[in-house]
DNA sequence: AGTGCACTTGACAACGTTGTCAAGTGGGAG
DNA sequence: CTCCCACTTGACAACGTTGTCAAGTGCACT
């Protein structure tokens, strides 16, 4: 593989400066109509790319039309619809998404914002991993690098956008005490996770609401298996079981559907999920969820980041995209 | 937000050369331990991120740890576990993953290309949005460009990974006509995707086999809408309506198990699908699937990528995964 | 004491690009 | 015919880093 063509290759075929190649690349006027066909056949010949690193670094400090994204789980399917929309969003705005993924590890997460850091993009979004930012997250907020929050508090002042996951989680919990249910099971991924608290903190509001109401919780059910099996677990002895259930992240809610199924329960307890699942009205009965709205977080995770770029300097703006409940069958089921 | 420190801020700081920091910060030996400790120092002060952009201009034409992906829909889920399979050997092998999607256009693909190579990126891991590459991706080919082809054939000799979805769809078909049916519905995505082809292929090809047997096509059922609605349509005269399904991409998939269970035919109507779906077990009856491989697809992938920016100049490559089948109960159901 | 060597440190060029400025050209106005 | 100005073109520096080379220091050995 040899060497990519430069200006100067350009430049030396066309036999002008190379210069006026850049010039001709740039879209810059003051040039001649025949240079500027000579430059143009040169570089198709050549096949001729501007080198972005030699470019970024001669207009340092100014944005050269990249973002970054960094995921805690990109094959979570709320994460890879946040990303469409974010990606929308920058394609209209003549930017670059970059992306990288941690699998939720903090040290994962410092090392691409180091990444990302490094190559200079203009701004990032960042679903955070651990309860707060790792040490290079830290210096860059402080630096004033544009950054906002999607998802999960990042525990520091900074833009953010989530779902309003308390209230989300009072609802769900609400409905299911509305229909007369008093023990009630709480199916919690990654405990750790502060979304995830928002969630149980709603949960534990509305049921604290009402005499009589007594919670049952899992956490920790990281995968569809785990929540699966905690299901089996939970309703082992069915003296003391709950007869409802409130399923606090997508993964589990999709285990709590496959347990509920395989113990024939599916008609007797009742299942509120949050955020979209992709079965929810194919089972029999529907799932009744509270969905997050991915492209409202998206958009407005993008607007405000590119507020950040274009040079806002405001203070840190926290935006709560309301969800609401979709009733299917599931969260109706009276208690026996 | 002021300029970022380079090299020379910190030299300044500690009192010595910026050469003697760029030595602390490389790691390279040669340098006395109470200059290293001062270096070091100023660093921790300053925030010293090494600028990416000139290092890589300093260091053109050799590898920087940097790989790019370039996604059809990163949305679709197997695309999305493609995608972690390969970020997780990139990073086991101190790279970083830049990603982007192209929502199946080809001019966007096209600049995504660019973008990513005027980054200077070591290799390029592409999911093809159309039937041939456009003339960025052509010319990176022809320059010698580390590139490997996904899921789809480019229609140039490159290297690519790909499940094998001709034998699948065969496999799945034949399954069907031998629980007896013969009038057989394929759904399909995209015609013009190179993969649904191959789909349709291996579908066409068991059929031939068969006596009697009678195909009823449906393809361009881009989302699971469309897909619910052909199957409406599919089933609005019973008279002549296939009696067995095959639905050859996820998204078709989940709309044909909506659409029958709307009909309330999922009992009567037989289905396999292709890929994998994540209600598959969960809805009565369970889908027979032909999953494909993501984990494994994107492991042999990435393993060419960097078999060829490690030096390897041999001959294109074509790896093949195979797929099997999964008996769920959908697709065992006979024709009444 | 003189020589050689290992080690540390710094000066400088170069990577490919863009911004600044100056030089060259030609044409129109006086 | 001269002057001025607009326009085109190119020379050169600078961005932040790394590679090369040379200079400086101190120590062991002859």
């Amino acid at each position: 593989m040899n060497a990519r063509p430069t200006l100067k290759d350009v430049a030396e075929l066309a036999g002008v400066s190379f210069k006026t190649v850049s010039r001709v690349v740039n879209g810059e006027n003051g040039v001649s109509p025949e240079m500027h066909a000579k430059v143009q056949e040169a570089v198709a010949t050549l096949g001729y790319r501007r080198n972005h690193s030699a470019q970024a670094l001669r207009k340092s400090g100014q944005r050269l039309g990249t973002i970054g994204i960094v995921h805690a789980d990109i094959s979570n399917p709320f994460a890879a619809a946040v990303h469409q929309s974010i990606e929308r969003y920058a394609s209209d705005h003549d930017t670059l998404l970059l992306s990288g993924s941690t699998a939720e590890d903090m040290d994962q997460q410092d090392r691409l914002v180091e990444a990302f850091v490094a190559r200079r993009v203009d701004g990032l979004a960042v679903i955070p991993s651990g309860d707060e930012p790792g040490p290079a997250l830290r210096q860059e907020l402080q630096r004033g690098t544009p950054i906002v929050f999607i998802d999960r508090d990042p525990g520091v002042r900074a833009d953010l956008v989530l779902s309003d996951h308390r209230d989300g989680a009072r609802m769900a919990t609400s409905h299911l005490l509305e229909h007369g249910h008093r023990r009630i099971g709480f199916l919690g991924s990654r405990e750790q996770t502060v979304s995830v608290q928002q969630r149980r903190r709603g949960f534990d509001e509305a049921m604290r609401n009402v005499d009589g109401a007594i919670s049952t919780v899992r956490t920790d059910l990281i995968s569809v298996g785990a929540a699966e099996q905690a299901v089996h677990q939970l309703f082992a002895d069915r003296g003391a079981a709950p007869t409802a259930l409130f399923a606090a992240q997508n993964l589990a809610a999709t285990g709590a559907v496959r347990g509920l199924h395989q113990l024939g329960l599916e008609n007797e307890i009742a299942l509120v999920a949050f955020d979209h699942i992709e079965i929810a009205d194919i089972v029999e009965p529907g799932i009744t969820t509270v969905p997050q709205n991915a492209n409202e977080v998206g958009r407005r995770a993008a607007e405000l980041l590119f507020a950040r770029i274009g040079g806002n300097a405001g203070d840190a703006q926290r935006v709560v995209v309301p969800v609401d409940l979709v009733t299917r069958g599931s969260g109706e089921l009276r208690p026996r």
